[in-house]
DNA sequence: ATCCCGAGGG
DNA sequence: CCCTCTGGAT
């Protein structure tokens, strides 16, 4: 099975398989979505979604938010994972988004990951999301699960993935296929026991065959 | 108890 | 490359 046959397969299956997404993080404007992408490391978009209204109420562009100190934003966000590093990420994000870009969010990857805080995995989902540019943003599930169905292969690292996906994945269909990759690997596609009963994918899925052989 | 939709630093 | 940062959900 070519990679493209086995991505056809695997992008039929979760077209109709895949249920719409449940919550998804709220945000108005490119700078909303480059704070709430910056505060969802390792917390769900439920969380998110309950702090960053507060956030954006006092802080509602880059000028605010780069005059704000360490002490009046981590009250507001200590209830999100790594509350120290996100405060001064989203504080120093703001200041040079002053300093280098006008206060203004960059459209470019090289750009954004530029700005405290934000890695390629960001400065993807702002870039495909406000743009609508075709990049994939490599998380954990992206990466598991896309190793796992043979959508990559021996990629090492989250930039390899990158460019095997981006590489056979028709452009109009990164982003959706993106989605879907979160949501199996979140749902079904599970780190620790993957849920191999319920996946319609284990035919053309390699981790599948090695545990069943 | 254990896991989780990253990024930065050594 | 490996470690740390962290609270909340289950």
């Amino acid at each position: 099975m070519t990679k493209k046959q086995r991505y056809e397969f695997v992008l039929d299956w979760f077209e109709h398989h895949m249920p719409e997404a449940e919550t998804e993080l709220l945000y108005d404007n490119a700078f909303q979505l480059l704070v709430a992408v910056i505060l969802s490391a390792q917390c769900t978009d439920k969380r998110v979604n309950m702090t960053t209204p507060f956030i954006f109420a006092r802080y509602p562009d880059a000028p605010a938010l780069a005059k704000a100190t360490f002490d009046e934003l981590f009250p507001i966000i200590k209830s999100i994972s790594y509350p120290n590093n996100k405060t001064k990420h989203l504080i120093g994000m703001a200041q040079m988004l002053m300093e280098r870009f006008g206060g203004e969010v960059p459209h470019t990857v090289e750009e954004l990951v530029q700005l405290p805080g934000v890695g390629r995995k960001t400065a993807n989902v702002i870039t495909s999301v406000i743009d609508a540019q075709p990049n994939m943003a490599v998380d954990t599930h992206v990466f598991r699960v896309s190793a796992r169905i043979g959508l990559t292969t021996n990629a090492k690292t989250v930039l390899q993935a990158e460019q095997q996906l981006i590489k056979s994945i028709p452009k109009e269909k990164i982003h959706i296929t993106h989605h879907w990759l979160i949501l199996h690997g979140r749902y079904t596609c599970v780190a620790r026991k993957p849920k191999c009963e319920i996946c319609g994918l284990t035919q053309a899925c390699k981790y599948y065959k090695t545990m069943n052989d």
